[in-house]
DNA sequence: AATCTTCATCGTAATATTGCAATATTAAAC
DNA sequence: GTTTAATATTGCAATATTACGATGAAGATT
């Protein structure tokens, strides 16, 4: 086996899922964070900030995009890398939903 | 290789990614918002509600509970599984923290 | 105590991910 | 047009994940 069932789940589910497990490795986190950083976007530097090889770092940008978390304009031979705030908007709504409901529920168990 | 070389990224970041990375699969968000939805905790019925079989459910409460998404409480031959609130805060406030960010910066990129 | 119920673990097959060296691609610089 | 610089792609080895049948452990039921 080792692929996920996608169609028994709904939509939103699987979308969750898909943004929770492109930011499911630290490479990924800190290429965000480091993208939030800076404030220009000529982001050739990324691989120059992590201790990963170029493909290894083209390969998780490529993930993130894929997943929808980041945009990327080519721009002559470099490319600029963004965060694509949509996404992020999407988490925070997620986690910030679950979490309020948390708080009321006020746990009677466990 | 395989293997996330975790070393090389701080605490925070391997944290987040190790959160991120538990709910990176549609099973296991359904499961948390089964346990959001659902009142009383037992929860022998998680199995029922999801199109897995039982040991491939068992699996993924493993790896929420390691992951410190949830906790289980032994209750007589059922066990009771429930939210763990404070990885919940902290997601939240995580993506509450990047998306404040980005709303700040109002892009002047991509 | 034999049985049932609930859940975990083991073993294993199929597939995915991670990481990198080597190689391509593409555009700017000369 | 050749070189340089920045990024992507390919190919591959090591490892991880996903899923499930079979089996195990342990409390509850009869």
């Amino acid at each position: 086996m080792g692929a996920t069932k996608t169609e028994h789940f709904t939509d939103k589910q699987n979308e969750i899922a898909t943004l929770a497990k492109a930011l499911g490795h630290p490479a990924r986190i800190a290429i965000m964070e480091y993208l939030l950083k800076v404030d220009t976007c000529i982001c050739g530097d990324i691989v120059n900030e992590l201790p990963l090889a170029q493909p290894t770092v083209s390969q998780h940008l490529k993930e993130l995009k894929s997943a929808g978390l980041i945009k990327g304009d080519i721009e002559g031979n470099t490319i600029c890398y963004c965060i694509e705030q949509k996404a992020l908007n999407k988490l925070q709504a997620y986690f910030g939903n679950i979490a309020t409901k948390l708080e009321k529920k006020k746990s009677n168990c466990c």
